[in-house]
Parts: C-alpha cells; sequence; structure tokens
DNA sequence: CTTTAGGCCTGACGGC
DNA sequence: TGCCGTCAGGCCTAAA
C-alpha cells in the first residue's frame, strides 16, 4: 500500500512518539508475513529503549539501542501507537510491542505482504542491498537520473517505479509524478531528453513533498500513527480518477495497464 | 544486464 | 442473499 509518503509520514509520528520509549515486551501473535519473523526477535529487543525511527525506501527502521528492527508495510500494512495495551486484538495484528510507560505500538497486515527481520549489526540487510538513491536526497538530480534513463527500454512509467533506480516511488504516485511532467506513461525512459527527465526528476520530487505535507494518501488500509486517514488522496490529479476531467484540458482523463498495474494519464497533456 | 510473468495473501466490489 | 471472478498502494524470484 503504503508509498514512499506514506511510510515517511509515519516515521516521523513514531519517531516522535516512541524516541526513549523503552521496550518492554514484543509479541509475535503470528509469524507468517511475508517471511517468517525471527523467533528470538522478542527476546532481543526487549528492554531496549528506542533511539530513532529511521527510514529507508519503502523501509522502516527501528533502532534500539543495542539492535534494530527491519519493517515493512506491504500493501496493507499499518503501525498504531496506543496510549493503552489495548484489550482484545484483531485477526490480523500480527505483532504487538509494549512499552514501559504503558503505551503499546500494534503492527496490523492483512494481505500478509509485509515483513519485520532484525538488522543485521553489521553489513547491510539483504532487502536494502541495491535500492538506489532516496528520491528527496541529493543523489538524486538530473545528471543521475537522464543517465540511469538512458538505456532502459521500458515504459517511464514502470521504470521509475524500479527500487534500484530510485526508491520509495510506487503506483500511485508515478501516475502522478508524470502527469506533473505532462510526461506520456508509455514514453520509453531511453526516449526523454534531458530536459524531459529534469522536469520528471523535479515533478517526482514536488508529488512526494508534497503528499508528505497532507500525510500521505489513504485508499484503503493505510492510516498514520494515531489511526488517522492521509489527506493527499484529494489531491490526486489523475490517478483512479478515469472519465474524469483533466484539470488543465478538461480531456477525459484515461486508465491503462501498464506492467501488470492501473495506470491514469491524460492523453492530450502528456507527450 | 533488462524485462516480464507468476506468486504471495485477504478483503472489497460488481455482476449474475 | 450468495457465489464467483477480478482487482488492490509491494516486492521477490525465476525465466526469457
Amino acid at each position: 500500500m503504503p508509498e514512499l509518503p506514506e511510510v515517511e509520514t509515519l516515521r516521523a509520528e513514531l519517531d516522535v512518539a516512541l524516541r526513549h520509549a523503552v521496550i518492554d515486551e514484543v509479541v509475535l501473535r503470528r509469524n507468517d508475513l511475508r517471511f517468517p519473523m525471527p523467533k528470538h526477535l522478542p527476546q532481543v529487543m526487549r528492554g531496549q529503549a528506542v533511539r530513532c525511527v529511521a527510514r529507508r525506501a519503502k523501509y522502516l527502521l527501528i533502532e534500539g539501542e543495542r539492535e534494530a528492527m527491519l519493517a515493512h508495510l506491504g500493501m496493507s500494512g499499518k503501525m498504531v501507537v496506543h496510549e493503552q495495551m489495548p484489550k482484545t486484538f484483531g485477526k490480523h495484528d500480527h505483532v504487538v510491542f509494549s512499552f514501559r510507560d504503558g503505551r503499546a505500538l500494534v503492527f496490523t497486515d492483512p494481505r500478509r505482504f509485509g515483513m519485520l527481520d532484525l538488522l543485521p549489526k553489521q553489513g547491510v540487510h539483504k532487502l536494502l542491498a541495491g535500492i538506489g538513491p532516496e528520491p528527496l536526497e541529493s543523489g538524486f538530480d538530473a545528471v543521475y537520473l537522464s543517465k540511469a534513463l538512458e538505456k532502459r527500454r521500458g515504459p517511464i512509467k514502470t521504470v521509475i517505479m524500479d527500487q534500484r533506480l530510485v526508491a520509495g516511488v510506487g503506483n500511485i504516485y508515478a501516475s502522478e509524478a508524470l502527469f506533473l511532467a505532462r510526461i506520456s506513461p508509455s514514453r520509453e525512459a531511453g526516449s526523454l531528453t534531458k530536459k524531459e527527465a529534469t522536469a520528471l526528476l523535479e515533478a517526482i520530487q514536488a508529488v512526494l513533498r508534497a503528499a508528505i505535507a497532507s500525510g500521505g494518501s489513504t485508499l484503503r488500509d493505510y492510516v498514520r500513527s494515531g489511526g488517522e486517514k492521509g489527506w493527499f488522496q484529494h489531491e490526486f490529479k489523475v490517478y483512479d480518477r478515469e472519465g474524469e476531467a483533466c484539470v488543465h484540458c478538461g480531456e477525459a482523463l484515461r486508465h491503462a495497464v501498464m506492467g501488470g498495474r492501473a495506470t491514469y494519464y491524460c492523453e492530450t497533456c502528456q507527450r
């Protein structure tokens, strides 16, 4: 579900909420997410104060004093902070953290495409190896992007969703960024001019920043750490708006399937 | 190397 | 009302 803006919104909230909180207990209520969580994770994390909550691509890094955890929300994951330990749990509440101050953090994921793992103390976690630059950091610039697109022959929409090229862009924001940049999603990536690549870079950054400022987008499952929905779904220009009028030209927006994913665009404005 | 297809899961929705 | 097929924001692996 969640793309970079949703994970970043959650990260910032968890960082404020959990920093210095001491983990009292971790209960794995169900162990079969995308892959099994380490059985010894609870005992490893127990007693550690949270140093910070960081993010890489769509992954959360919950860092304790001595060990750190890596989490992904998959399509349907959420993490909600409770002031007190809930009395009952839903069938998709898979991991429950309790803290010494009485609060709780519940990791819920109906589809179980998410994951939770320990980070290796040395070296890089396998799932983080090979991920491309963060789109809102300095490694992602016009020179990098135009070079990275050069040899790619696939459609630009699927190419910018490739996490090795740039981290954190998923299906929604790929469509939105291409609309902002006025580039057709079906354009061969390598055919973009330097100017177009620069426009796309700026569009990706602009849409991600705007979405973070709105607390992310909630289509179905995603919620913030307190259970509130995001707001950016109300700002979509094209996503899930097939048949509606383009905000620029008024033509009906189109829908197509690219790389097996729903894609929305304006045939008139995007070239 | 890049690209594509299939698979992992549950739940919501539309059509009959 | 219920059954069934399809689809959903992600990502991994295998194969072409």
